[in-house]
DNA sequence: GCTATCTCCGTAGTCGACTACGGAGTCAAG
DNA sequence: CTTGACTCCGTAGTCGACTACGGAGATAGC
């Protein structure tokens, strides 16, 4: 057994490139398995949960809820492709929702930035208008 | 003095299309005045108090957090376009960044929707794979 | 064998924008 | 003048993803 199957958690932590105190965390939302302590001594972890770790990370990085991630999860075999499209999808919905409220905004402040570097020393802020509803 | 000068709170709360406890927390916060009793009686609001929870709303609408409104709220009068415009423009560099992120999160999704939906039924899922590193 | 560094575990705090609750006082309509 | 709706006020709870704390036990290095 090599010694990356009897790492502390702190190791552990330390080989995903998280604080310690996030493992806990996960393991008390039931991300990650808490694993039996050895003649009452410490936890010892191993590659499979470190691979597991990365896999909840690399969700988060799509946007994914620590809730959808457990779910996604569940079907981390690989055979229940469609109920993983299928968050995926959902996801993307999402996404491009925000998208759309973010472009939105985009527009409003780019055009207002503009107006206030343009009207320099004119009577009303464009910006304070424009809050004020036009 | 017109009605609209001597609003209940829960009328200014119609008025202006907020709850009324979000009038108090705004009060609580500074964002919003809490009018002095007559008499020992109700509050009363009037047109003033909506104009400015408008404001409120409408600067949320653009994203900006409740502090930052406070900030604009002391810029009001419209005499301190710089400051503003600054605000804004910073407003604009948080709303890009997002948009960047969100933009790569839908790249990656779509990609992995679209694999799901060509692959069906092969060995393992698009998706749980690329969360397990490709 | 001592000591410094972990580990364990539960509880509580953080941030942001509210929402909920509860009991007492006030007001308006009939 | 009663009744029912509304107001006042403070405190506490919600959601999401952590972060912080504190005291006791375990372990590794010298």
């Amino acid at each position: 057994m090599s010694a990356l199957e009897r790492l502390t958690i702190g190791a552990f932590a330390k080989a995903a490139g998280v604080n310690v105190e996030t493992i806990r965390f996960y393991q008390h939302k039931g991300l990650l398995a808490t694993p039996q302590r050895q003649y009452g001594g410490i936890r010892r972890y191993g590659a499979a949960d470190v691979a597991r770790l990365k896999f909840v990370k690399a969700a988060q990085r799509l946007g994914f809820s620590l809730d959808q991630i457990r779910q996604l999860l569940s079907l981390e075999d690989g055979t229940h492709c469609k109920e993983a499209a299928e968050m995926a999808a959902k996801r993307l919905t999402d996404v491009r929702a925000k998208l759309a409220d973010l472009a939105r905004m985009e527009v409003v402040l780019s055009k207002l930035v503009g107006e206030c570097r343009r009207r320099r020393g004119t009577v009303s802020c464009p910006l304070i208008a424009a809050l004020h509803g036009d």
